[in-house]
DNA sequence: TCCGGTGTCAAACAGCGTTCGAGTGCCGAA
DNA sequence: TTCGGCACTCGAACGCTGTTTGACACCGGA
C-alpha cells in the first residue's frame, strides 16, 4: 500500500554503498540489507537495485522475478540452520533444539519469516534435514510415516509462529496506533463481557493477557514432543522397532 | 504483481450485478464474491467496486482502507465457526471437531485463509471460543495456562495449514509450470541423492511423496491432543482438578 | 428555501512489477 | 587487427495498484 511510504532510518544511505559486481549472490545480499532496513513491505525491486547502485531492470537479467528473488533469500536463510549429530537417546531435546534453531534462522533478519512462509525448502538442506530426522527418530521406534509428518507439522508451526511474531499486532480497524494501546482496547472489551455468560474467561483474563512469546513457543514444542512420545511408547511396548507406517491405522 | 493480469472465469460478468445500496455488509459480500472469482491477488479495491457497480473511491467512505476490509471479511468468516455444547467426557473428540470446524470455515471461500492469517479474532466470537475451551478443558484437570496456550497453538496451526493449502505449490524458480511437474522435478532431485549419505531418506522416498492433506491434518490434531492428554493424566494422578497455572514450572 | 450532513465518484498521485529495446564492453575467431 | 555475437546494463514505458482530493448530488430539519 504505497501511499504512506515506508520511512527509512536516517542513518541509512544506500547511495553511499560501493558499486559491487551484479551477481545473484550480491542481489540476495542487497535484498537482505533492504529487508533489515525497511521490511518486506518496503522492499521493491527498485529499492534493491538502488542498494546496488543500479536500476531495477538490471536485476531481471539475473533473477526471473521478485518471487524468485524471495526464494533465493529463503534458500540463504535455510542454510543457516545447523543440526547437531543425531543422538536418539536424547531425541526430545534434539527435536526441541531443531525448533529453536529454525526460529533463530527465521528471526535473524527482519520479515524473513514472512517471506519464507508457504515456501518449501527444496535444496540440499531439505535432504539433510530429512535424513537427520529419520536418523534421530527411527531408533526410538517412531513409525516412518509419523517421522515424515512431524517434520512437516513442526516446520509449519515454527514458520507460522515466526511469521505472526514478525507481523506484530495491528489494529483491527486499520488505524495506526501503538500495540499496547490496541491490547488495552481489547482487554477493556473482554472485561466488559457479561460475567454470567463468560465466568471462566473473566476469571482467567490476567492469564490470557499475560503474553509471553518464549513460554508460548516452548509450550508448543513440548506439546508436539509429548505427542510423539506416545508413538515411541507404543513402539517400545511392542518390543521391536517397526519399519513400516502404521499411523494410518490410527 | 500486475503485469500478467489475473484472468477471470468467462461466465463471470460483474456488470450484470444488480446495484445494491452501499453498506459495509454489501462491501464484504462483494469482496467475498471477488475473492471466489479471482482470488486474493486479483482482489483490488477497483475490482470490488466494479462488483458493486461503482468506483473505488466510494468504498473509502465505508471502509478505512483495504486492510480494514480484509478484517471485516475475516470477522464474517470467523462467525461461521459453530461450537457444540462442551462435553468434557469427550474432550478429545470435541477438540478435534474444533479443528475441523475452523478448517471448514477457512476453506469455504478461496484465499480466505491467506487473508485470515496473522489476524486475531477480536470480536464476540473470540470470547465465545475462549469460554468454550475453558468449559471443556477445566473439568478434565488441564491447567488454565495450558488451556490458554492450546487455543493459541491450535489456531495458529490450523490457520497455517489452510494458508499453505490455499497457496498450492509453486516453482522455486518462479516459472509457471503445473504442480505435478514441480513435484516430479523435486522427486527426481531427491532420487539423485547419494545413497551412502542419505540411506533413510531414499528408503522412505515413496512415503515422503505420498502427500495426503487429510491424513496430515489429522495427524497434527492427534499429535496436539496426545500432548494435552499428558496434562490431563498428570492432573488425574494428583487426584484433584487444579485451578492455577503450573505449566511454567515445567 | 436554504443548509449541513451523508454519500458518490471522476480524476489524479505516487509507487509498484515487469518488459522493451537501444546501448556498452568484452572475448574468441577469422 | 577486425568483426560478430554474447553478456550485461539501464532509461523509458506500460498497466496496474491503494489512496486522496474535491466537486457534486441527495435529503431531512430549520
Amino acid at each position: 500500500m504505497p501511499a504512506p511510504a515506508i520511512p527509512e532510518p536516517p542513518w541509512y544511505r544506500p547511495e553511499a554503498a560501493p558499486r559491487v559486481p551484479l551477481t545473484r549472490e550480491a542481489i540476495v545480499d542487497a535484498a537482505l540489507s533492504v529487508l533489515d532496513a525497511v521490511g518486506m513491505d518496503g522492499l521493491s525491486m527498485r529499492r534493491v537495485a538502488q542498494e546496488l547502485g543500479t536500476g531495477a531492470a538490471s536485476l531481471y537479467w539475473h533473477v526471473r522475478n521478485k518471487d524468485e528473488l524471495f526464494q533465493l533469500v529463503f534458500d540463504r536463510v535455510t542454510r543457516e540452520v545447523v543440526l547437531p549429530e543425531p543422538d536418539p537417546a536424547h531425541w526430545q531435546e534434539q527435536l526441541k533444539l531443531l525448533g529453536y534453531e529454525m526460529r533463530k534462522a527465521l528471526s535473524k533478519h527482519r520479515d524473513v519469516a514472512r517471506i519464507s512462509f508457504g515456501r518449501v525448502p527444496t535444496g540440499p538442506q531439505m535432504a539433510l534435514l530429512t535424513e537427520w530426522l529419520f536418523t534421530l527418530l527411527q531408533p526410538v521406534g517412531i513409525p516412518d510415516r509419523a517421522i515424515a509428518y512431524i517434520g512437516d507439522v513442526a516446520g509449519l508451526y515454527v514458520g507460522a509462529f515466526c511469521f505472526e511474531e514478525s507481523l506484530g499486532i495491528s489494529s483491527p480497524t486499520g488505524e495506526d496506533i501503538p500495540p499496547e494501546q490496541i491490547v488495552e482496547m481489547f482487554r477493556g472489551y473482554m472485561q466488559s463481557l457479561p460475567a454470567e455468560r463468560f465466568p471462566r474467561t473473566l476469571a482467567s483474563l490476567d492469564l490470557i493477557f499475560d503474553f509471553n512469546p518464549e513460554e508460548r513457543f516452548e509450550f508448543a514444542l513440548d506439546l508436539m514432543i509429548s505427542g510423539m512420545e506416545k508413538y515411541a511408547e507404543r513402539a517400545s511396548k511392542r518390543g521391536t522397532a517397526p519399519n513400516s507406517a502404521e499411523v494410518a491405522a490410527k
